[in-house]
DNA sequence: CTGAAAGCGCTTACAG
DNA sequence: CTGAAAGCGCTTACAG
């Protein structure tokens, strides 16, 4: 590959001149552009970004993603909107796959490689000696879902729609309602635990803490953790008619194991999962579930990674999807 | 952040010498090491990649995945086993979303951000101009499932596989197989196609072109392109008792597409995908399948990438996963 | 055991 | 309209 400092030569002009054209410079005598142009043409130089980023401002644009479950396919929509907000200015999203034990590892990585942004969708805190390292190479780090984080929080309500879930259950004759929530780490931080707890009361099902239950999310994935946890919980019989999941994957994962347990779904148990992934109308039954804007949330993360926003909070409000995974009222 | 010129200063050293310790070379004076590394623990120095690499080799060490249905869950588990890969080597993975109108300039992209190596999942060849910058930036480029690919092939051998599933669905009682394709793009270059129409008629299913059925993919997403074609061929009554889906998402695009068009999956239609995704065994009824070795793959790309390997051509063995979505003989 | 120097391919004032 | 020069943060011979 060629250089500005080969093509200068080629041309019989200086290496800033080359640069000049390059950057669309009209200053630049029409008799030199277009034998710079050529040359670049015929030997398809393309601009070396690398050399490009250290000397403008030392550090790439790309933006780093880090994801704890890369089965989730909830993560693969949020990549696709994050890509294309990013492109828009010039960005770029590069995901990194996390676990407890490698995350150190991977931040330390992408510090090396001076992206402008980390959004780390993993549930575990970053250690205090890659903080610094973050914090010392000035990039911007955001913790989604993490409704105490410092630097950036996008807000999610799940009032209205828990409460209207709750509502429908409670209409179409469930009696008992419990949650899969997967891991222990960030329980009573997550809205929509908090919701859950709240509106379940007040919809007359008597939830309390005994009816939440965890597992080993991430360790494993959603939709084995889904599969596991209700297999287990239902092994000795019904004992709920209503189930809220963390994640749709994990409800797809759950309704195969309440299946093998004998039961029906929606007929002996109602399922409700979170995220409104493209595939949830695909299953069957149709999984209900609870979604959030996804292009805002986004590009709340970008913007900010980005440097464009200042301002440390947004808000958006959750949805309820009803579809074949419960009762109805008419049934 | 620090640079090494600014440690050095502190520490009252040359740079050299700050870049043996950093590089744990063990000629270095204990004392200076020492304080070095006191220097470089307390500021959180992290060393720059992108000036390493730029010294180093003039490019950088990640490898471009280009996806063209970022809504396929095949690509995710794909990204999966080639980040696994590559970290072994000491590379990284960065998926980009192309379309036709944009492959060019995603091209022009990576290969302004000298990535080593370009692995294209898209069914369009790259322009002219676009292959004279990824030759002349030295850059390895491979297209997975394009049997005529010059540089490097990784040869998935379908016979068996689908030699297998069509003796099932002929025990199982099935008349009359089709295949969704989705696109008209490399048709007959196809493995499955081949394999389809040979094993079609050797187990006495009159298969030729005209049941081969086409569409938009990729320009709209595997799932809805097989919901749609799948509506369409049943619109006008049971054309046909058996149907083979060019990956597994367009065929639970199609198991919904056949139910509305009030046909029952396997009882009516036997229905089978390809890439044995994970999602499969969780889907009502749970898919049958023709998977191939998927890390193997991924590592026959990534070594190839990562200038490992020159031999141009690997194999694979297919295999199919007969599950809940097929009539049994027994039935 | 250590350091001065050239180089990677670019950008950015600055001078003419 | 053009070019010489310093600088980005590193690596890599080479000399001592």
């Amino acid at each position: 590959m060629l250089s500005r400092k080969e093509i200068a030569l080629r041309a019989g002009v200086s290496k800033t001149t080359v640069t000049r054209v390059l950057a669309g410079d009209r200053t630049v005598l029409p008799e030199n552009r277009e034998k710079i142009e050529r040359i670049v043409a015929e030997s398809g130089y393309t601009r070396n970004m690398l050399a490009a980023n250290l000397a403008k401002n030392k550090r790439s644009t790309s933006i780093a993603m880090l994801v704890p479950d890369m089965t989730n396919y909830y993560y693969m929509q949020m990549f696709n909107e994050m890509v294309s907000c990013a492109r828009k200015c010039g960005h770029t999203i590069s995901i990194y796959s996390i676990s407890t034990e490698t995350l150190d590892e991977v931040i330390n990585e992408v510090v090396g490689h001076r992206v402008c942004g980390i959004i780390n969708f993993g549930l575990d805190s970053v250690s205090e000696e890659s903080l610094k390292k973050v914090q010392s190479a000035d990039i911007r780090i955001v913790y989604p879902g993490w409704p105490e984080a410092e630097n950036y929080r996008f807000e999610i309500c799940y009032d209205a729609a828990v409460r209207e879930a709750m509502e429908q259950l409670r209409a179409g004759g469930c009696r008992r309602v419990c949650f899969l929530f997967g891991t222990r780490r960030k329980l009573f931080q997550d809205g929509r635990i908090k919701a859950f707890l709240r509106y379940g009361s007040q919809y007359g099902f008597d939830v309390s803490e005994k009816d939440i239950f965890f597992g080993q999310y991430t360790d494993r994935s959603a939709v084995e953790e889904g599969y596991a946890a209700a297999k287990e919980l239902f092994a000795g019989g019904q004992r709920y008619d209503g189930m809220f999941c963390l994640n749709d994957m994990m409800a797809y994962g759950a309704i195969r194991g309440i299946r093998e347990c004998g039961l029906r779904v929606p007929a002996d148990v109602s399922v409700v999962g979170f995220d409104n992934t493209l595939l949830d109308r695909y299953f069957t039954p149709a999984l209900s579930t609870i979604g959030i804007p996804l292009a805002e949330e986004a590009e709340g993360y970008i913007r900010y990674c980005a440097g464009e926003t200042m301002e440390p909070v947004r808000k958006a409000e959750a949805v309820f999807f009803p579809r074949d995974s419960i009762r109805r009222r008419s049934e």
